[in-house]
DNA sequence: GTCAATTACGTTCTCCGTAAGGATG
DNA sequence: CATCCTTACGGAGAACGTAATTGAC
């Protein structure tokens, strides 16, 4: 059926001599010389089965038939010329969309400077960020709405394909004046005897903690709070000390607190980029992805 | 700029292995050993400078990329079988259309049947006459509403082509108890001294009979009307006779009148198809012009 | 006679098929 | 190890350029 062959040459050949009514001159056009034109012409009539110009030595002239193919011809050409030229912008960067989501705590931080230096390297590429907690960046790249989705790691079924972006570890947080504030770093044990803060929110990341947490003999502070501002301002005002992940810091440095890495092993975790299996990026959304696994936290780090 | 060639065969390839996901597979559809199909795919991600598919030896997906071109290669292909295979109906004169103009006198009597025939042997061909005066027939063709008119020879300047199509002849139309009405010929000389009716609505004819007519010495039958109807009428009544192109004849045939052939050299004109110079004629117009040329009036001379 | 399109022909390069190689589950 | 895609390679055919031919005014 479609043993035709038909090629863009052939097309733009047609179109270039209905134009200008002249071999010579079309062949000039397509780079070719004047009777490899010829054949080209020859060749395409012949593979339509209908002879589309009327030449003597003297005119050039579409047939009735010319006339009709013409405007599908002139068409298909335009339509596949734009089509490559989009799709180069994309392989080059030049356009394009990415849609991303993230953890609230992770939008807040880290990520921030990342995308501002992603759109300022491919200003045609339209972000969208989307700062929703775990279980709806899950159904988000679920539904195909995100090309990925930043979360700190939890136990994923094989669901995803994972990419891990950076390691992160737990965080002490006490006033300065705390006397463990001004240590490079902690144990959970010694936290014993701390007034400890307890978080709801956090639930992934309170689920790799807690079986460590609860080997520490801590005293209550008598309160148990949803948000980390709210743990922050309790911190501040004296009421005792909390352990929360370091993409969580900022509500806590902004507030003056101190910070001390918690080094037990077994406390780190990873925050990775997670995306459904077996598909690929966009090329704009896999080179934000690059960028994020080549960016790591120095800010956070840096701190302490 | 458009130094790319994609072909017909390369964007099948592309669409086929998109919509069944196995090289294998759509190699075999497209006709193709698999080495070869899989370079096919190689060279278009190659020309458009994108990957189009993620493939590895278990799954072959599109890529977001190849999604974004899918839809205007598949539109493309589309567009291209439509407009081949309409081509290919015209060329098979399956579909069509065609417009003429014609004299009236030859739209009544000898066309008809042509067109009927035409149109048993091309029926999705549609045919549109024009019957009009003859400056008409040449402004249609001029205007290129027409694809050709079927006329009486005039002195066409060389604005249009010519091409004859029958020759035609004058006859003397009588009653068919006239002395010349059973003669196989006669001579513009055998009717001098016969009541002539004149008309003056045959203009380019007349323009040709005249000058031989005038040569006769005919008695004045006192009559000079506008319609061969009317002529028909008043030979009918025994008001004398006229002289008649051969295309006009049924006007008195079928009033049962007489017709014989004037046989003089240089009373005999062409039936002729002219169309506008230097253009080809579609080839359901061609087909119907030849086929006007290949038929005789047979018919016309038949009846002498 | 001149200008323009076609045909002839040798070369180059594309594109295909067979056969061997590599990756993945 | 079985399946499926890729690479390697040799041959057939397509397509181009140069040169000669035909055709129209």
């Amino acid at each position: 059926m479609n043993q035709h062959n038909l090629s863009t040459h052939l097309l733009n050949a047609f179109v270039t001599l209905a134009h200008c009514h002249q071999f010579n001159l079309a062949a000039q056009r397509c780079h070719l010389s004047q009777p490899a034109f010829s054949q080209a012409i020859r060749r395409l009539e012949q593979e339509l089965g209908v002879r589309l110009f009327d030449r003597n030595t003297r005119s050039v002239l579409l047939t009735p038939e010319g006339e009709l193919f013409l405007p599908v011809a002139q068409q298909v050409l335009d339509s596949l010329k734009g089509a490559v030229e989009n799709l180069r912008n994309h392989a080059e960067r030049r356009v394009g969309k990415v849609a991303i989501a993230a953890l609230p705590s992770i939008a807040a931080e880290w990520l921030p400077p990342i995308l501002v230096e992603y759109r300022e390297r491919y200003p045609g590429i339209a972000v969208q960020l989307f700062d929703v907690i775990l279980q709806s960046t899950l159904a988000l790249v679920r539904e195909g709405i995100v090309d990925f989705a930043v979360n700190a790691d939890t136990n994923l079924k094989d669901e995803f394909d994972v990419r891990p972006l950076f390691e992160d570890r737990f965080y002490l947080v006490c006033r300065p004046d705390h006397s463990l504030a001004e240590r490079r770093g902690i144990l959970l044990q010694d936290l014993a005897g701390q007034r400890y803060i307890h978080s709801i929110k956090t639930a992934s990341l309170w689920r790799q903690l807690y079986p460590y947490l609860r080997q520490v003999p801590l005293r209550d502070s008598g309160f148990e709070v949803g948000y980390l501002s709210t743990i922050a301002g309790l911190i501040a005002s004296g009421a005792g000390i909390s352990v929360v992940a370091g993409i969580s810091l900022f509500n806590f440095t902004r507030a003056g607190l101190k910070a001390v890495p918690v080094r037990d092993d077994g406390l780190r975790y990873q925050i990775i980029a997670i995306k459904r299996r077996g598909r690929t990026l966009s090329i704009a959304a896999q080179t934000l992805e690059d960028l994020l696994a080549a960016t790591q936290p120095e800010a956070l780090s840096a701190q302490f």
